[in-house]
DNA sequence: GCTCATTTCAAACGTCCGTTTGAAATAATT
DNA sequence: AATTATTTCAAACGGACGTTTGAAATGAGC
């Protein structure tokens, strides 16, 4: 009743050392906490409960400091989601400026899609990459406040991203681009949600924790190369294959 | 308590025509129900209430006649998951007897998966579209009872593909086939689970009914560019766009 | 030290959940 | 028609859920 919308200030001025294994407030614990169990049974499977526990922090906490559950779901994401976007979009940019007039290919798009992603599964020892398989998860969600907050949270940097692939990709049409960047973002979530999906269609286990790099030079071409594909003439005989 | 396995008999052998309008039995009408609600909700957020009443049948009767949440929903995916994967290895087998000894290309193996996929889509009238945009959502569920269904469920099916795809691209190693093969389920499901996932990437607004033979048109030219892609050297440059 | 705003806490609220029960209704068998 | 097996039904079970409450604890400002 009295919670406000101004951050408020931490209770001490984190006085350095002060003793090292001290916890981080109570806001952090709880978004931290959260991420972890959202990714790993869901947003509906998670329950207030689990998470304060977890947190040790008291029930109360998260409708204190978030509002609600959705509030808190929708925090989790945007603490990592954010930045990870504005970093695409720079990224892009920076690109684009270094090769001056010529466009730029279909790999360095789709490299300054994919790097800050997995520099954000790096980054948090434990939260990274807990946090692409909770977002993998999100774009399969059918809850309304979800795939709205998400559709808001992607529509600048999508745009951005396909007007970079449309001067990469001058002779490829419209709509087609529409399809087959519709196609990359499967085939991206896909690869960063991570390990569980990859068993359907593996025994083989690869790991995700190895070299970003190498995951990029498997994905890029595979990607790139269906993005330049020619598009099919009318008689290529895919009407035929309904009949066999 | 005195619920068996066997299948009993329907109450009265369908004489026809007597009430045009008679509902389905009991059992049907129960995974008609669950079969809409599961994909517009989910499983968890999907309550039993919710779907007997949709159902127009007792609380009860899903614990009756399946036992628990958990078997009906079970049930509810291989109605059409295990006719569509026996569609898919028999298309395929179709495919291969037709070609006599040269081996396939990636478009038409690509076609013996998706072919099956989009006639399921178009079989029942409402059961149909809506059962692909839930398999969707289950292949990103990490409740382990759905994962376990799931990943036996197909499994079969995957090592038959695999093994026609590594005939049909002796030149690319097993361990990128793998990764690839990865990259062309998620495409694959995010096209098929359909029309929410792609308002993120685009406002043109696809009609999934329309024509089959068009989107595998689409579908199958990058995947299959995709698939054959060349194999990067070790000094492509990927390691360069890791510093702007 | 006192005041006042902020944060924490234990407890409870009302609601909905999946499942069980035992009796009533219906169908099948004899 | 009598008996048995199957299916339906209303009602209740115990438990978990998200949220609210009001008091206690803790901080900052004076």
């Amino acid at each position: 009743m009295t919670q406000t919308n101004v951050q408020r200030l931490p209770r001490s001025a984190e006085s350095a050392a002060e003793k090292p294994i001290e916890l981080a407030d109570t806001k952090s614990r709880i978004q931290d906490a959260a991420e972890e169990l959202f990714m790993e049974h869901g947003f509906e499977a998670t329950s207030l409960r689990l998470i304060t526990t977890a947190a040790q922090v008291n029930l109360a906490a998260v409708n204190y400091h978030f509002g609600s559950k959705e509030e808190l779901f929708q925090a989790v994401l945007t603490r990592r989601l954010d930045p990870m976007n504005r970093d695409r979009m720079q990224l892009l940019s920076n690109y684009e400026a270094s090769a001056a007039t010529t466009p730029l290919t279909c790999e360095k798009i789709l490299a300054a899609m994919f790097i800050p992603a997995m520099k954000l599964a790096r980054d948090h020892e434990k939260g990274g990459k807990n946090f692409l398989r909770l977002l993998g998860r999100a774009y399969a969600d059918p809850a309304p406040f979800i795939r709205e907050f998400l559709s808001h949270q992607y529509s600048e940097m999508i745009a951005r991203f396909r007007t970079a692939f449309s001067s990469a990709l001058p002779h490829i049409p419209r709509e087609e681009l529409s399809w087959r960047l519709h196609y990359v973002m499967g085939a991206l979530s896909y690869t960063l949600a991570g390990a569980d999906v990859l068993k359907l269609v593996s025994q083989y286990h690869p790991d995700l924790a190895t070299n970003d790099e190498l995951l990029l030079r498997r994905l890029a071409p595979f990607l790139a190369a269906g993005l330049r594909a020619p598009i099919p003439a009318e008689d290529d005989g895919y009407q035929l294959l309904y009949e066999a």
